[in-house]
DNA sequence: TTTATATGTCTATACAATTAGACAAATAGG
DNA sequence: CCTATTTGTCTAATTGTATAGACATATAAA
């Protein structure tokens, strides 16, 4: 009954995820192959393989210039993104010569399900803040994270969140000077299309999914996050 | 809450990776909702719900059973799989109460390239013994290998790996009795039709693809690894 | 048994994706 | 200037995707 010829998923994408990656690994520089060779290459039609470099070109990744060739247009290298029991976004981005910046996208106030409030060690039903953020470099964005805090702790953490556009800063607002990180779960998944937005992916872009607790210096918990990272431009690092 | 414009992916294509999505992190157990409600939230045609649904019972995910409902057949919770300095596939796999197993793919020898090099800290074109492993857990495949050994350090390691079906053992065999890992660098990215089949994928699952360098007790480098972790079942963690 | 609720199957239609072929237009190199 | 190469544009035919509606069939509960 299902037919496995396309999958769901039009071939044009698949070449042109194909060629993204390419690029992003640096397999690709400069002028890429011509359409009629990769068409050869990938099994499809010479139009697949213009819709997937036009979709490509939309992106800004590549220009195709009539009668010379089509070409990679930044040299791409994915960003390193130190993942440590002290990561500070705005560190990490400083250190690498880029501006980091934050925004909030949205803030709201939930209550704690059953895992939230084992993570966050408090009782189920328990008022909590939800801060929706986003991060970017050079004014690229990298990830999006949802966060969330006791309401009972961290009463002023939105405000002060928007003020300053770094956690750090807003939790030295509300009297804690040093936090770290207890342990991160990562996974891989589909960017949803709001994450997709967020991030200037491709709606079926690739996203790392990191949720961490951080913890005060008594190692009680302070914030629940869950982070998506865009994997196309992002490569995060363990050091052991 | 599905975006409306068809980006190259089909929109049953979409509804089954939300689907997925929500079996896998556990907001879908037991009975899910019918296919009228489905394509009601979804905004979609309820023959298009059936197409995800028939793709994600192909997976062996769901069962649908005429007048009585559709049924989530795993409980389906993600394996964690920490990783560490010391990481050792067997033992984490029997931590949880899993029979681990690995099995020799394939193996030949290449000569390294200039990031090899870099990374085993060799000269360019020394030849490198290259293994290409499985890893299982109670049968199950969770993830593959492409490893890289410097052959004049490790002749016989793909015989004692074959042998074994340990790569810790391998290099008991050759005279080295402990090693950890220096750095992991982590991205994600579709699987490789190859992949796909070896890690009994969808033919566009998601792998987390991890690149590390393990190196002996005087720092040496000893083996460079790419190993790419089925990303719907396995969620890697990080203690800091 | 009757009813409401589910999934299973069929037909039909409109639109998107893919392939194919042909030719135009720009570029680079003898 | 001529030629080979490469991207750009057009038409046409075929296959895949999505919607719509009708009805069959199985299940559980009143």
């Amino acid at each position: 009954m299902l037919d496995d010829r396309s999958g769901g998923i039009a071939r044009w994408r698949r070449v042109a995820d194909a060629l993204r990656q390419e690029i992003a690994d640096g397999s690709l520089i400069d002028r890429i192959p011509p359409e009629s060779r990769l068409a050869q290459r990938f099994g499809v039609n010479r139009h697949t393989v213009r819709r997937a470099i036009a979709a490509l070109a939309d992106e800004g990744l590549l220009r195709a210039e009539q009668g010379r060739g089509t070409f990679v247009n930044r040299p791409a290298e994915r960003l390193a993104y130190p993942v440590g029991a002290r990561t500070r976004f705005s560190e990490n981005i400083a250190r690498q010569q880029r501006e980091p910046g934050g925004r909030l996208i949205k803030a709201d106030q939930v209550t704690a399900d059953a895992r939230l409030a084992s993570i966050l060690e408090c009782r189920v039903g328990a008022p909590l803040h939800r801060l929706e953020t986003l991060h970017v470099a050079d004014g690229v964005p990298l990830s999006v994270s949802t966060s969330w805090f006791l309401l009972e702790r961290f009463p002023n953490i939105v405000q002060d969140y928007a003020e300053s556009g770094s956690i750090t800063r807003a939790l030295e607002a509300a009297g804690l000077s040093d936090y770290r990180r207890r342990e991160t779960r990562l996974t891989a998944e589909r960017a949803t299309p709001n994450d997709a937005q967020a991030l200037s992916l491709s709606p079926d872009g690739l996203v790392m999914v990191a949720r961490a607790v951080d913890i005060d210096l008594e190692n009680r918990p302070i914030q629940a996050l869950r982070t998506r990272f865009s994997a196309d431009w992002i490569e995060l690092v363990f050091r052991h």
